[in-house]
Order: structure tokens, then C-alpha cells, then sequence
RNA sequence: GCCCAUGUAGCUCAGCGGGUAGAGCACUUCCUUGGUAAGGAAGAGGUCGCAGGUUCAAGUCCUGUCAUGGGCUCCA
């Protein structure tokens, strides 16, 4: 970006071409973005966007909307547009051809599109009033409902070559600095969300500024791809799910269920050493506690509920309930707040069948659940703990995190007082991170302020995982109260939490960061014992025995098959270490280690081995790092 | 829930102008007894997602249904 002072009558795209500027696409002039074909009534400041810029950037990929939508009128005479955005990536357009499209359609639309470019259309810009316009596209149903919702009289056109689309602009001066752009898909979506309107024909592109950035993209999408969990859980052996058991529910095979063991167990620990006690509520509660909480009026299509001998019960959706039920069985004094209940707590959700994907949206999942009780006074602290906790596990786990505060929506409840104490007591906790964090106003629940921890995954990509949420609902529905110093009886504040979320999706979450590579302290199976032939398969059980004495997570692959072959499987298998034993071994009474993707490491003493592989666990080095 | 696409052996896929199925890998057996990323041979394995319909005849055409994928909507 780059500021000028331009004399009256100048026509910006005019300096622009004269001065050599060529990747500047707009301009911006007493705070509006406009065409570089702007000639200027007096002297103005100009800023000068170029495709570096993200403004020239969107505007570019907006107009590279233009030249799709272009390219498709040329291929599909009746084609209609609806709307046809940039992205963060790229840009979509909705059209409607009468038809449905598959991704074989697009070729033909690329290479189209690339023809458009090369023809270096200018983007012409025409002001007329909405009537003029509404006549302008009277066979568009699509355009004049747009037309319809505009409130300003004056509408604006924008031409290049022979397609005209009705837009606020603003565009790049010309098709040719169209240069770098890929169609990827196309799917359906409704005309303006509206589920029972028309269905479009959205057609997704991606359009970068250079070449490499396109590149980039295109390696990154391909990136996801290969380490997309479902394909990697599948080829991994750690889970599968199965119409045949029902959609959204997932059967853990050994080595699934040994990552998520791990992650529990390691979980299980943490939230003692913090203070946190174990409790565990039932998985059906009897309809009446499901009405009294609100839920059975608010969430009742997403429950599943059963009746046996005329007593209505619901499958908890949340453990909520549960520990309500633990803090409500006796008398509680302010002396032993807070309270902190922590339950891995299996939930359902009848999500809906469109929305269900691998692991990280199903229909049974486990939330590594807490409800803290404590003092109005006690709130910041505790979320000052429970904001450490998510620290510190985001870094045992190898995640960067961002964090947002969501305020007071229109719709509440609880007094006003107490949403300023505990919003208040949410912000000085997340000052006190000296982390930056982002506020969304308006957008906590209904029932109280929250924090949202998003973490950041190996490829950048963010996934909301904990959560913490201050609620003045519950305690109130259920008049939870302790005793006070002055002998009154108070409410206390409830805050729901969970640091991973849905143990199920964070595996998700795992499997994806680390491509199926593991951490050793996580790897499902830490070393695999490969005896040169048959000949050394007793001492192969025997090295066999006595490391999984000593705690490792250990298999032994004595088939028949090549050393070579077997050694290929473990590497394909992920597995982290090899343990090579044949005649040398046998003899010094060692095994040859080899490391996975690196090659051998030499020759260790059993206890070696195994000490090492607990010094790598202990400081949790990624071996595969 | 909605739109479109897809559903063939454990896995990845081929076969489709209708004439009762094929490859590679995996699996089993035999030979090979191996030293750091695929040794060789033989064999077994499928009511072609499920249920109807059209037809002398249906993975192949039609309808419904379930599931998966990409989106839309949703994610309190």
C-alpha cells in the first residue's frame, strides 16, 4: 500500500500505468475503495492497493468470480448468478444452469476462464437506478430478489467483454490480472441459505496473488488430504465406524483404544494433581431432571430418550446433571469451595445425519468434562487454573493456541451484576496470560460469558477445543446454594469446562497434526521385535518379555516374510522403533535398534533400550520430530 | 434435515449399449531361513449397501431406503 497525492483530473489507472505500478489493483479515497478508472474532481490523498494487499487481494478474487461467472454464460447459455464472493482462499459463485454440475464440468469452465484472462477485458463500471436495473435483469428471479433487498436507489454494473453482473465493486482494471487460479469443486447450496428455496450450484476456485502462493495452497489442500484421520485411522488400525453398528458411532480397534487410553490416563492425573475429584453420574436421568434443566424444552430433538414402565428417561447430551447432583447431596459451606468435579463423561447427541464426520462429529463422544462451584470472590482464580491447565496441556500435546472472550448476548439471563463480575473476572484471567485474545461481543451464551480456546494445528488450521463457561442458569434452576460466613445461605457460581473437548475429536485432532507419527509417550505401539528367521524367535520372545515387563508397548512380528518385508510394514505401520534381533544379538544378548524413517541406531542392551525410550517419554520427545 | 455424487473381495479400485463378476495388496498353504523399505509358487475369498420393480435375464435400468463424501443448514 502506498499513499500519493493526485491533482484534480487525474485518472488514477492513467498515474498507475504511467508510473509502473503494476500489481496495484484499487485505490482507496476518503476511506472508500474505488476503481483504478477513477478521475479525480479535486486533489485527494490516494492510497494505492496492490494484490500484495489483502483488500487488492479480495478484490481480485472477487472479480476472479466475475470472469467464472463470465466463462459460464459462455458455456451455459441460461445460466443465472446468485452471488459470487472472494474467500479467504479464493471465491465461490453460485449459478444456476439448469442443471446439476460435477467436478467434470469444471475443466471446460477453467479453460474458458483462462481465455477470458488472456483476452484482457477491462472491468467497466455503469451507476444506474434500481428500476433501470430491476428491467436490466427481469428474466433473473435470483438478481432481482437481490435487486429487491439493495436499499440504496442507485445500483452499479459492472462489464467486462460481453457479461455484465450487477455489483458494488469494486474490480480489478482488466481480466489479465486474473493469473493464478484453480476450480476445485462444486456442490450444492441454497439460495441464500434458506433451506427450502432453490438449491445452486456453488462452484468453489482458489486465486492467489503469485504463483507460488496458488502452489502453496494446492500443496496444502493435497497436505489435508493425506492426513485426513479417517484415511490415516483406517490404515493405522485404530478405529472404524460402521453403518452396520449405527452412523456417529465408532468402534475403537487396540490400538485406537490404546491412544485414547493414554490421552485419559494422562488426563486422569493432571486433573487430581489440580485439585479436580473424580465423580460419575449414570448415562440415563429420568425425564423430570431433563425438564427442570431447561434442557428438555431447548435441546430435546438432539436427546435420545426411552420409556420403560411408564418412567420417561433421557441419555445425557451433557454431565452437567451429574455433578449437580454430587454438589447438591449435602449441605456445602463457603469453607470447602471451590468444588471441582471432573468426569470423562460419555455423552449422546442425535446430531443430524448431513453434519456426522469420522471422529470429529459423531453422535456418541467422551468430553473430558468439570463443573467447578465456587465464591463470586474465587472466580478469577479459577479461571486463572483452569486457563494454566489448558496452557500447559497445549503444550504437552504440541499445539499453539489463540483464546476469545465472548460477552453478554441480547438474549440472558441473570442480573446484570453478575454478568459484569464474572465477564470481568473472565478478562482479568485472560490478561493475565499475557496472551493476546480476541472478544466476540454479544456472543456468549444465553446463560453466561465464556472463553473459547481455539488450538492451532501443524497445517495452521484452528479447532475450538476448550471451553469455559460461567453459568447462572443451573444453580438457579436448581437452587444450589452453600453457607456463608455470615450463616446465610448463598448461590454459588457454576463453570463448565473442558480443556480437549471431545476426547474423540481431539484424537482426531492428533492423528491430523502428527500425520499418524506420534509422540512416543502416545504411540499406540513403541517398538516392534523382528527376529532375522525362526531361529532367533525364542530370543526375540524373550527380549519381548522382558520389555513389556519394563512397561513399553511392545508387538513381535514372527511370520515367515523377509526381513526387508517386515521391516517395510513397520515403518508403513508407523511403528517408532524397530528391535532387530538375530545371531549377533542373540549372542551379546542385545538388540540392533532401528528407528523409524531414520535408519539404525546400533546396537543396545535391552535396559538401554528401554531406558531410553522412558527418557524420551518422560520429556515427551516427539521421536519423529 | 436439504442438494448432488458415490456404495463391487478385509483394503484400493476395474467391470455398466442388461446375458448370473475381475486386478493389485492383504489372507491361507507350500518352497525359501532371511541382517535393515516388497523372495517365489499355489489357493481361498463376493447373494456387487439393503428392499422392491421392469425384463426370458439386473452390480448394470427404475423406485424406495440406509450409509459415506463434498457442500448448505446446524453445532445450545
Amino acid at each position: 500500500m502506498e499513499k500519493v497525492s493526485l491533482k484534480k483530473d487525474t485518472n488514477i489507472l492513467q498515474y498507475v500505468k504511467e508510473n509502473r505500478k503494476d500489481n496495484v489493483v484499487v485505490a482507496r479515497i476518503d476511506g472508500r475503495l474505488v476503481d483504478l478508472d477513477t478521475t479525480l474532481d479535486s486533489e485527494k490523498e490516494v492510497e494505492l492497493i496492490s494484490i500484495n494487499d489483502d483488500e487488492g487481494l479480495q478484490v481480485l478474487r472477487h472479480s476472479a468470480a466475475h470472469v467464472m461467472a463470465q466463462a459460464i454464460k459462455h458455456i451455459y447459455k441460461n445460466a443465472k448468478f446468485a452471488i459470487g464472493p472472494a474467500t479467504d482462499s479464493g471465491f465461490f459463485y453460485d449459478v444456476d444452469v439448469g442443471r446439476t454440475l460435477t467436478i467434470s464440468d469444471l475443466p471446460p469452465v477453467e479453460e474458458e476462464m483462462k481465455r477470458i484472462v488472456r483476452a484482457d477485458y477491462s472491468f467497466k463500471r455503469k451507476e444506474l437506478s434500481k428500476e433501470e436495473a430491476l428491467s436490466y435483469f427481469s428474466n433473473d428471479e435470483y438478481k432481482i430478489d437481490i435487486l429487491r433487498r439493495i436499499k440504496d436507489s442507485k445500483v452499479t454494473l459492472y462489464t467486462q467483454g460481453d457479461f455484465t453482473d450487477l455489483c458494488g465493486g469494486p474490480h480489478v482494471p482488466s481480466t489479465s490480472f486474473i493469473k493464478y487460479f484453480k476450480l476445485l469443486s462444486v456442490s450444492g447450496a441454497y439460495f441464500r441459505g434458506i433451506e427450502t428455496g432453490p438449491v445452486l450450484q456453488r462452484i468453489h476456485g482458489a486465486c492467489f496473488a503469485t504463483e507460488k502462493e496458488l502452489n502453496d495452497y494446492l500443496h496444502f489442500l493435497k497436505e489435508v488430504k493425506k492426513r485426513d484421520h479417517r484415511r490415516l485411522g483406517k490404515e493405522l488400525d485404530l478405529f472404524h465406524i460402521t453403518d452396520e453398528i449405527g452412523a456417529g458411532f465408532v468402534i475403537w480397534h487396540p490400538k485406537g483404544a490404546m491412544l485414547r487410553h493414554l490421552i485419559e490416563q494422562y488426563e486422569i492425573r493432571e486433573h487430581l494433581k489440580r485439585g479436580y475429584e473424580l465423580v460419575k453420574g449414570p448415562e440415563l436421568l429420568r425425564s423430570e431432571l431433563w425438564k427442570k434443566s431447561g434442557h428438555y424444552d431447548n435441546y430435546r430433538e438432539l436427546m435420545y430418550f426411552t420409556k420403560v414402565e411408564n418412567q420417561e428417561f433421557g441419555v445425557k447430551p451433557m454431565n452437567c446433571l451429574g455433578h449437580i447432583a454430587v454438589y447438591a447431596s449435602k449441605k456445602r459451606s463457603y469453607r470447602e469451595l471451590p468444588k471441582r468435579y471432573f468426569e470423562l463423561g460419555i455423552v449422546h447427541r442425535h446430531e443430524k445425519s448431513g453434519v456426522l464426520h469420522g471422529l470429529l462429529r459423531l453422535r456418541e463422544f467422551t468430553q473430558d468434562d468439570a463443573h467447578i462451584f465456587c465464591r463470586a470472590d474465587q472466580l478469577n482464580e479459577e479461571i486463572t487454573k483452569v486457563l494454566d491447565f489448558v496452557k500447559d496441556t497445549m503444550d504437552i500435546f504440541e499445539f499453539d493456541f489463540s483464546l476469545e472472550l465472548s460477552t453478554q448476548p441480547e438474549k440472558h439471563i441473570g442480573s446484570e451484576e453478575n454478568w459484569r463480575k464474572a465477564t470481568q473476572a473472565l478478562q482479568q484471567a485472560l490478561e493475565k496470560t499475557n496472551k493476546e485474545y480476541r472478544i466476540n461481543e454479544g456472543e456468549g451464551a444465553f446463560y453466561g460469558p465464556k472463553i473459547d480456546v481455539k488450538l492451532k494445528d501443524a497445517l495452521r488450521r484452528e479447532w475450538q477445543c476448550a471451553t469455559i463457561q460461567c453459568d447462572f442458569a443451573l444453580p438457579e434452576r436448581f437452587n444450589l446454594v452453600y453457607t456463608d460466613k455470615d450463616g446465610r445461605e448463598k448461590r454459588p457460581v457454576m463453570v463448565h469446562r473442558v480443556i480437549l473437548g471431545s476426547i474423540e475429536r481431539f484424537v482426531a485432532i492428533l492423528i491430523e497434526h502428527f500425520t499418524g507419527d506420534f509422540p512416543l509417550w502416545l504411540a499406540p505401539v513403541q517398538a516392534r521385535i523382528l527376529p532375522v528367521s525362526e531361529k532367533f524367535l525364542s530370543y526375540g520372545m524373550e527380549v519381548y518379555k522382558r520389555l513389556s515387563e519394563r512397561g513399553l508397548r511392545i508387538e513381535i512380528d514372527a511370520r515367515g516374510e523377509t526381513l526387508s518385508r517386515r521391516i517395510r510394514e513397520a515403518e508403513k505401520a508407523h511403528i517408532p522403533f524397530m528391535c532387530i534381533v538375530g545371531e549377533r544379538e542373540k549372542e551379546r544378548k542385545s538388540i540392533a535398534v532401528r528407528q523409524r524413517k531414520k535408519g539404525n541406531m546400533g546396537n543396545f542392551s535391552v535396559e538401554a533400550f528401554s531406558n531410553m525410550i522412558d527418557e524420551m517419554c518422560k520429556n515427551r520427545i516427539n521421536q519423529t520430530a
